[in-house]
DNA sequence: ATGTGC
């Protein structure tokens, strides 16, 4: 059955509370018309419908321009739930915790960096390795993995990876009080213990960027971002192995649980643990947990970056400029603070492929960008370009302050393994100057551009809509990939 | 996304 479906404004339309008896608030989908006809394609609707179930839920359930089929929950969809009363859905955060996005600007131009491209690929490749269970670089010593959990990126600037300033332009700066290591199983720290530093696979990847266009001198220019051609650096990973195996225990844990606590599920993938209980709270200890070992991952591959550049331009990587922009999540659960329906409220606001996006003046952006917005990184597909925007105060309202988070996949990944062959698609990349290395072949298919909706109008519905403002647009020249 | 499927 397809979910009855209302268009109630420019980009909006509403899948009202009526459609499903457990529907507690109404479901919200922000897309143009031509972003909406793909969402008709998959389990999207019934899903971001489903999400309005859960326990606790305020407002409505939200799915972003981006928005397609996840495990139980939209990957480009957003969940607020009371914090006393509300309940916490892994699902709802999804598989790779603390997912997310770095950029580094530098003070290089294009020019400088072309002739060097296919030697600085290379080195980046052999520094970040990428593929499924590729080790890296970094060997922990017994109890080292803990300090990793409990501390995040804190942990590596003491060891010496990174710049200590590095850590005021992270979100929370990489370090969440709230981890506990001991919430995370022995098989999940195993899993994590030899991959931080590497780079994963699937639409992870570290690339290097040129600016395209300016659309915002002035809040480009806070960023650290100057003119047109100047190269920027793109990372895009998250908590490898060890996230995963956080999320398929705590998966498993509620499995085993939702008759006791008297859950009714649309879905049986949409589990949720009530947030007062025992098992929400190790939940979220872990989840925290791994979030900062996502965030210590995507601080080992900028230093291993950095290495890199610093080897092939023969130049301390402080005097290339090769200072953070920001590095935001977008699969993660916050604490947070918002207005709903003119009463302040405690929230755990659930983002599963969905970008934090807070305007000036909110108390989680660092100092250096408070009074202008937080920076919005999102992620084109490979070969096509990527965005920084800044957050905008209309998102607040319509949606707990969130942006989309990338393309979002049009094609399965089957289905472009099948249409597209690797050697065609690579060969096209490399005919529009860009110089491409993966760990997988079959990675270079599932990943083509032709596999992925089209992130400029993603970014244009969203511009169009507040959920953030346009700033800056990226070219990628250089991409390393799983 | 993932030592890729229970």
């Amino acid at each position: 059955m397809v979910p009855p479906l209302r268009k109630i404004g420019s980009n909006v339309w509403e899948i009202p509370r009526d459609y499903k008896p457990c529907m507690k608030v109404p479901a919200r989908i922000f897309a143009s018309d031509s972003l909406m006809e793909k969402m008709r394609n998959d389990l999207t609707l019934e899903q971001v419908a489903n999400v309005a179930c859960l326990p606790g839920i305020y407002k409505y359930s939200i799915a972003l321009p981006d928005a397609h089929q996840g495990y139980g929950f939209p990957v480009g969809g957003v969940a607020a739930v009371d914090a006393s009363s509300g309940a916490i859905s892994p699902g709802g955060i999804g598989y790779d915790i603390n997912c997310g996005v770095r950029v580094l600007r530098t003070d290089l131009k294009i020019d400088d960096v072309k002739p060097k491209l296919r030697e600085l690929v290379d080195a980046i490749f052999k520094l970040a390795p990428a593929g499924v269970g590729e080790t890296g670089h970094v060997k922990l010593q017994v109890g080292e993995l803990d300090r990793v959990l409990n501390e995040g990126v804190a942990w590596a600037i003491g060891k010496g990876y990174g710049w200590s300033e590095d850590q005021e332009r992270i979100e929370q700066n990489g370090s969440w009080d709230y981890a506990d290591a001991s919430k995370v199983s022995q098989r999940a720290k195993e899993r994590g213990r030899g991959e931080l530093g590497t780079i994963g696979s699937g639409n992870h990847f570290i690339e290097v960027q040129a600016v395209e266009r300016i659309f915002d001198e002035k809040v480009a220019k806070a960023f650290g971002i100057d003119e047109v051609g100047q190269v920027l650096i793109m990372i895009h990973s998250g908590s490898r192995g060890l996230g995963h195996q956080v999320a398929t225990d705590y998966i498993r844990i509620a499995e085993g649980k939702i008759r006791q606590w008297g859950l009714v599920l649309p879905d049986r993938e949409l589990v949720s643990m009530p947030v007062n209980t025992r098992e929400a709270q190790d939940y979220l200890h872990a989840m925290a947990a791994a979030a900062n070992y996502a965030w210590t991952n995507r601080h080992l591959l900028m230093h291993w970056v950095r290495e890199a550049f610093r080897s092939v331009f023969n130049k301390d990587p402080d005097k290339l400029g090769m200072r953070v922009v920001y590095d935001v999540a977008h699969n993660i659960a916050k604490l947070e603070e918002h207005d709903v329906e003119g009463q302040r409220r405690s929230v755990w606001v659930h983002r599963k492929g969905a970008t934090r996006a807070f305007p000036a003046g909110r108390p989680e952006i660092p100092k250096v960008y408070r009074d202008i917005g937080q920076p919005v990184l999102i992620p084109g597909s490979m070969g096509t370009g990527s965005y920084i925007l800044v957050g905008a105060a209309t998102s607040m309202d319509l949606t707990f302050g969130t942006a989309p988070h990338g393309a979002g996949r049009q094609l399965s990944r089957s289905a472009a393994v099948r249409m597209l062959p690797p050697s065609k698609v690579k060969s096209a990349l490399e005919g529009r100057g860009i110089v491409v290395r993966s760990a997988e072949s079959e990675i270079i298919s599932e990943e083509a551009p032709e596999a992925y909706k089209d992130v400029d109008s993603v970014v244009e519905t969203a511009d169009a809509l507040g959920l953030a403002r346009k700033v800056v647009r990226t070219r990628p020249i250089g991409v390393v990939k799983g």
